[in-house]
DNA sequence: AACCATCAATTACAAATGTAATCTAAATCT
DNA sequence: AGATTTAGATTACATTTGTAATTGATGGTT
């Protein structure tokens, strides 16, 4: 699978949140951070397709474009590669330093508690 | 801060796990994995040299290397940065993903268990 | 002292990336 | 219908990246 570069990856973002989309939705969504012009944006869909990561249908005069990649495979790949290069492939020494961090909130707490739970269920 | 490439980030590796080191060590200790040519090694730390990413001392005739920016402060920055484009910034989704890949083990949700932990007793 | 081996520095060069401008064909306006 | 606008396709071009080769300097060898 071809790499997705940071710019691309933009692009790709704006689809998850509005798709399909046109290349004039996607600049105007783009714009409200990023001062893009529409040429940049629409040479990114067109490399986006070229590596099959998203796609398109005519509708008559213009494109609507769609992600092909969806976003919770996007995460996995792109998490699981972080922690093999960065944590050996384990997560808890992530979620550590975050914590050293003081990156945890109390949400995040309880949410990895009840995720523990719902695991040891499922494992038990 | 500049960025660090793939390549350049495989060479910042090798520094971490063995420093101070002459360009010669980590062209040993990178060919284990990767089969690269002695002067690719060299640009790379050349390059790295220039985003300041290492730092290196005159030994004789030749240098030995040393990383500047230290493998936890990259850990985070990298951590961070993939959890805030991917994740809205929150971690239990990432930790939630890996459960739901059955990336998980028992030794995991341990580790997880004695973080909360830990966490608690710090923020009682 | 002259030569050779070995570093690092400099240069090379194709492919990918960031950032568009120009071209071409179709749709729309007058 | 002809002119104008507009969408996507093609082309452009500087910079960065991957992957080295060449050059120049310095220390060891004969």
């Amino acid at each position: 699978m071809m790499d997705i570069t940071k710019t691309e990856f933009e692009v790709l973002d704006a689809l998850w949140h509005q798709h399909p989309a046109s290349a004039a939705d996607i600049v105007v969504q783009l714009n409200i951070e990023k001062p893009w012009h529409e040429k940049t944006v629409k040479t990114l869909l067109s490399r986006l397709v070229k590596k099959q990561a998203i796609s398109f249908k005519k509708k008559q005069r213009h494109y609507l474009y769609s992600p092909l990649i969806e976003r919770e495979a996007y995460r996995i790949r792109e998490s699981q590669s972080l922690i093999s290069r960065l944590f050996s492939g384990r997560i808890t020494p992530l979620v550590a330093g975050f914590a050293k961090q003081e990156k945890l909130s109390t949400q995040d707490i309880a949410d990895l508690k009840a995720l523990i739970k719902q695991w040891e269920q499922d494992n038990a």
